[in-house]
DNA sequence: TATAATGTTTGAAC
DNA sequence: AGTTCAAACATTAT
């Protein structure tokens, strides 16, 4: 579940806003009652967390790769977290669900969330000159860096821009990291417009395809990086420059 | 039926 | 003692 997607969530999820929980249970390891009896109060998202907060403390949900909710309805699974409302429910499933004091602006940097209207491109320029012996495909799935992309979004915005996954940044010229930022915020909210009304995979360009749309060529794949993530490029179309331009 | 996949944390090993 | 990396977790469509 990538960035664009729990921003779909939240607004659905928005309905709950302001509602008094009336009971909160599942097999997350947190302390369900501390829920129970209060209202939500914001909900919010930081790249792939989704946050409901309550005053003096939040719960923070990440759903993975398998993770997956319900509103006003029940999967078969039990749920890690449950909470019933005078009218209504909302169900998670396979997350990863932790409970955190204070407040999120206390702990999340919303400038590096890139759906955020936060967000900065000066930060991300600092954080890639930081970064600089890192791989590009690397770069993008860090999430103090990116956070919201993931593997799909990573893969078509290399696309995108015509440069190879595993091209070190210090290898990029300036005029390139900044198309790398630019295009990934703006891929994102692509993601975002063609979830919505069911057409992601439909826009696919190159992941998990087998021939290049440019140029017709096969599409090649490999595990990349430190993260050992697959990519799926085309060494026709997509550059690794050698020369170092960042020093 | 085996496999792969929109991901991160943990703790063993070095 | 700090860093690295594979294992663990977990679901569902193909």
């Amino acid at each position: 579940m990538e960035g664009p997607s729990l921003i779909i969530i939240r607004e659905q999820v928005k309905i709950f806003r302001g509602k008094k929980i009336i009971s909160a249970h599942g097999n997350a390891k947190i302390d369900m009652q501390r829920m129970e009896g209060k209202s939500i109060s914001r909900i919010k998202t930081w790249g792939k967390h989704f946050l409901l907060c309550f005053p003096g403390f939040f719960v923070r949900i990440h759903f993975l790769m398998f993770g997956s909710y319900r509103i006003n309805e029940e999967k078969n699974n039990a749920p890690r977290l449950s909470l019933k409302f005078r009218d209504g429910m909302l169900n998670f499933y396979t997350c990863a669900i932790t409970l955190w004091e204070g407040n999120p602006d206390d702990v999340y940097d919303w400038e590096v969330d890139v759906m955020s209207d936060q967000w900065n491109d000066k930060t991300a320029l600092t954080h890639l000159r930081q970064l600089k012996k890192e791989m590009v495909c690397d770069v993008l799935l860090n999430q103090s860096v990116f956070s919201g992309v993931g593997n799909i979004i990573k893969n078509e915005v290399l696309f995108r821009i015509r440069i190879h996954p595993e091209t070190k940044i210090q290898n990029l010229t300036l005029a390139k990291r900044k198309e790398l930022i630019s295009e990934a915020r703006n891929y994102s909210f692509d993601f975002l417009k063609w979830k919505r009304i069911f057409q992601l995979k439909k826009h696919w360009l190159i992941y998990h395809k087998k021939t290049c749309p440019r140029c017709n060529l096969p599409v090649h794949f490999k595990i990349t990086g430190k993260g050992k993530r697959a990519s799926f490029f085309c060494t026709n179309c997509q550059l690794k420059p050698a020369k170092k331009v960042l020093q």
